[in-house]
DNA sequence: GTCTATACTGTGATAGAC
DNA sequence: GTCTATCACAGTATAGAC
């Protein structure tokens, strides 16, 4: 592995682990076995070293949002959407975690954007405030749940496959029309 | 409001909105109208003031965690998860965003450590992983939308009542046995 | 491509005058 | 109770030798 991609996964794990703010560049090129000056060789900031680590997982996340708002294919959208999660939990991990004190930072931006849209999008296909909310529920529940499986190592080990069928049962479960199972006796 | 008081609220207020490590005695100082000083007079550190502001919430939080374990009362449970999250959204917000990288910090590790603790409950009750994921979705989404519905304000303002009525319906089903909707036709 | 040395800024915290 | 002055330290980033 080089370097560039050495650090750019030293970086992502650590801002992950410890959080942005708290993670120096000397700690980074300790890991790496570098001093500071050559991990500011390889990218130019500490910023540019965050927007490497990201990069991969917002632009995946971006163009789930397009072909969702292309096709309005749900079923499609959610199965991407937990393959996401699953494929980029660190970066699910810092989004859950982050996204809010990096607002300013171009690269969260953007993802926030994303989120927004997808966001807009289920607020213009239901006025009720009930339906909204279980949208909010789903997604932020999803990906609460990958960024904190990754902390808390509780679980006795569910797989990767039982994960993902079980995550996508009930996102689509929840975002399905309400089933008003009191009003049906 | 005494100066006491005053600080605990900016410092509560800031460390949800910019983050822990990103804000400065000095700025929470500026807004107060203080110097660094005045403010250290106050409370003795920077995590001090970090402790002042989140224990309320804390301390409600792990008080509900120790009543479902001595009633199993699910449904009680369920109402003052809620609650709690409408109450302390502040708090709520800095927990989900930063319980990972302060995880150090003693006020959090105690926060960390109630919710291990309902994590431990729930699949003390159940051999399902799927149920499991259950909890985790419905308990995480729950917060986690409460902490970015205070991020962004995109919803046509959901009165609390039925943010509140809404959150309880989505968390007790999640929470209830699964529906086996599919197998009965 | 990696290093040492250095500049500069900002941090949390302390001491002591008022 | 609030201030100024000062501290020691860590942060990012740059310059230049090798």
């Amino acid at each position: 592995m080089s370097s560039h991609e050495e650090l750019r996964a030293i970086a992502l794990s650590e801002f992950a682990r410890a959080g942005y703010a708290a993670t120096s560049l000397q700690r980074i090129a300790e890991i790496a076995g570098l001093s500071k000056s050559s991990v500011l060789y390889h990218y130019s900031s500490k910023e540019a070293l965050l927007d490497a680590a990201i990069m991969p997982a917002l632009e995946g996340f971006e163009s789930l949002v397009e072909r969702l708002e292309a096709s309005s294919d749900r079923a499609a959208f959610i199965e991407g959407f937990v393959d996401l999660l699953l494929e980029h939990t660190l970066e699910v991990h810092m989004f859950v975690n982050q996204a809010a004190s990096l607002e300013d930072v171009l690269v969260f931006d953007r993802a926030n954007a994303a989120a927004v849209r997808i966001a807009a999008y289920f607020a213009s296909t239901t006025h009720s405030a009930m339906e909204r909310m279980r949208f909010g529920v789903a997604l932020g529940g999803a990906a609460y749940l990958m960024a904190s499986q990754h902390q808390y190592q509780l679980e006795p080990a569910t797989s990767i496959d039982e994960t993902r069928v079980a995550l996508i049962t009930i996102v689509t479960e929840l975002l399905s029309p309400v089933p008003v199972r009191s009003t049906t006796p």
